[in-house]
DNA sequence: CGGTATCCCATGCGATACTG
DNA sequence: CAGTATCGCATGGGATACCG
């Protein structure tokens, strides 16, 4: 039997997930490049299309949009559209999107906390040949 | 003045990280296909190289050692080395690398035992055009 | 404004083979 | 056992142009 990740209990032995499980795909979407960041910027405040385009530096249209698809599909990210003209097209996170959007922000803010250690392990590391 | 998220405060206004500075490119090497897995992985137990290999189910040897170069570089994963014939390496989070993969537990918690919602979800969308 | 379509290159990543 | 080296393709993802 594969060792792999079942998403079992808080003290379960393995956590993750099989290769073919649905849970992976939906794993694979948040730990992509931009899911992280854009579950994260959602997780502050409901933001529309071109606002989260530029709160999230570097993404590029077709990204922003292709990843926003996955996550509303995986019904994390919810899509409201006010049909004025030109159209006013808002996403925010669904509850569950919210659930799963809280431990990434404790991330980042770990993360945010610790560069300094970081950056001394990096240039600790690249002294050594 | 870009938005982009500096790694403020909890309850600051903008979170991420611009494009460039060093904490994105750590952001990056977590929230990749392989590292925010092992990062979970390793929050369970310290693991050996070919266990952790069995542990993540479709990680090629190659992209496990590189991953695991950057973690280790970045100060989140020790690499221990019993220099017995073959020798045993062992690797196994720093505190720091515990402190960003205790949040990533959670989040694989919750989205466990949120697979069910998600499906739905996927569902519900694949049904309208 | 909020996208989609197309093109195309960079790289991520797996497969295989080899090494100390 | 614990890797590195090389190869090659598939995919991610940026640039540009276009649409309702």
């Amino acid at each position: 039997m594969k060792k792999n990740v079942q998403p079992t209990s808080p003290e379960g032995e393995t956590i993750a997930f099989t290769a073919e499980c649905p849970g992976r795909a939906v794993f694979n979407h948040i730990a992509s490049r931009w899911g992280l960041l854009l579950l994260v910027t959602l997780g502050e405040r409901p933001l529309r299309f071109h606002l989260l385009r530029d709160s999230i530096e570097g993404i590029s249209e077709k990204m922003l949009s292709q990843t926003l698809k996955f996550l509303v599909r995986d019904g994390l990210v919810r899509r409201l559209v006010e049909p004025t003209i030109p159209p006013r097209v808002t996403y925010e996170l669904t509850p569950i999107g919210g659930e799963l959007a809280a431990p990434l922000r404790d991330l980042v803010g770990q993360l945010g906390r610790r560069v300094p250690d970081i950056l001394a392990a990096q240039v600790a590391y690249d002294r050594q040949p």
